[in-house]
DNA sequence: AATGATACATAATATTATTATGCATAAGAA
DNA sequence: TTCTTATGCATAATAATATTATGTATCATT
C-alpha cells in the first residue's frame, strides 16, 4: 500500500480512465478493479469514491443507470462524450506530470 | 501548469529530494529551484511550503540555521541522517507509485 | 517614488481524503 | 442456523494538505 497522500488528486483520473476502457461500471466494481490492477497496492475507499462519482455526474462527465440485481441495487456509470474527452485530458496531464516529476526527482528510466 | 490536485501529496517528497541533492537550502530558494527544474510547470506556494518545512523540522528530518544576509534573514534547512533516509524512502515510493499508475492508466513508455 | 523581487510567516478557506457509521442483500462457513 | 464476509449504496465527522489572502520587511531597479 502506498502512503495515502500519493493517491490524492489522482482518483478522478483513475475513475475516468477505467470508465473509458470498460464503457460501464458500478462503484464497487471500480474499487475491485483498482485493487486487482494494482495488486492491492491502491485501495479506493468508498468514502472517497462515491462523492467523486457524484461530482463527476454533477459536472456532466458521466450518466447513471440504476439496475436491480435480485433485490440489490447497482448504480452503473457511463462516460458522456464530454467525459471521454476529460478522461483523455486527465491521463495526458498525468503522463506529463510523471515526466516532470521523474526529471526533478532524478528517477531513472525503467523498461515498462 | 498542472492542475493543482496533482501536486498534492508530493510536496514533502520534492523538498526532501532537493535537500538531499543540495545539502542546504532556504525556503524561497526551494520555490525557485522547483520552478526552474520544471520550466514553470510546478509552482510551490509559500502557504504550502513553509508549513511543510516546519513539519519536517518537527519530525526531525531537517535542522535549521538562520543566516543574516545584510539586514535580511534566511532560514537554511539541512537534512538530518533520518531525513536522508526519509528522502530515499519517499522517492522510491513515488517511483513505484508511478509504475503502478502507468500500468493502470495504460501510459506507454517514453524515453526519458 | 513606485514596483517587483526576495524572504519570512500565518490565518481563513477550500479541497480531498480517511474513518466511522448506517442500511440492506447475498453467500459461505461454523 | 447463526455468524461472518462480501456485495452495494450512501453520508457525516474528522483530518490532512493545499490555495488564497494578508502581513511584515529588505533590496534593487525603473
Amino acid at each position: 500500500m502506498y502512503s495515502s497522500e500519493l493517491i490524492k488528486g489522482t482518483l478522478k483520473t483513475i475513475v475516468l480512465k477505467l470508465l473509458s476502457q470498460t464503457n460501464q461500471m458500478y462503484g464497487y466494481e471500480i474499487t475491485q478493479k483498482v485493487k486487482e490492477l494494482t495488486s492491492d497496492r491502491i485501495q479506493i475507499t468508498e468514502g472517497a469514491l462515491y462523492p467523486t462519482l457524484h461530482a463527476l455526474e454533477k459536472e456532466g462527465f458521466v450518466t447513471t443507470e440504476i439496475v436491480n440485481i435480485g433485490k440489490r441495487v447497482r448504480k452503473y456509470y457511463t462516460l458522456t462524450p464530454k467525459g471521454k474527452l476529460k478522461a483523455t485530458e486527465k491521463v495526458n496531464e498525468f503522463a506529463e506530470f510523471i515526466d516532470t516529476m521523474k526529471f526533478m526527482l532524478d528517477i531513472k528510466h525503467q523498461i515498462s
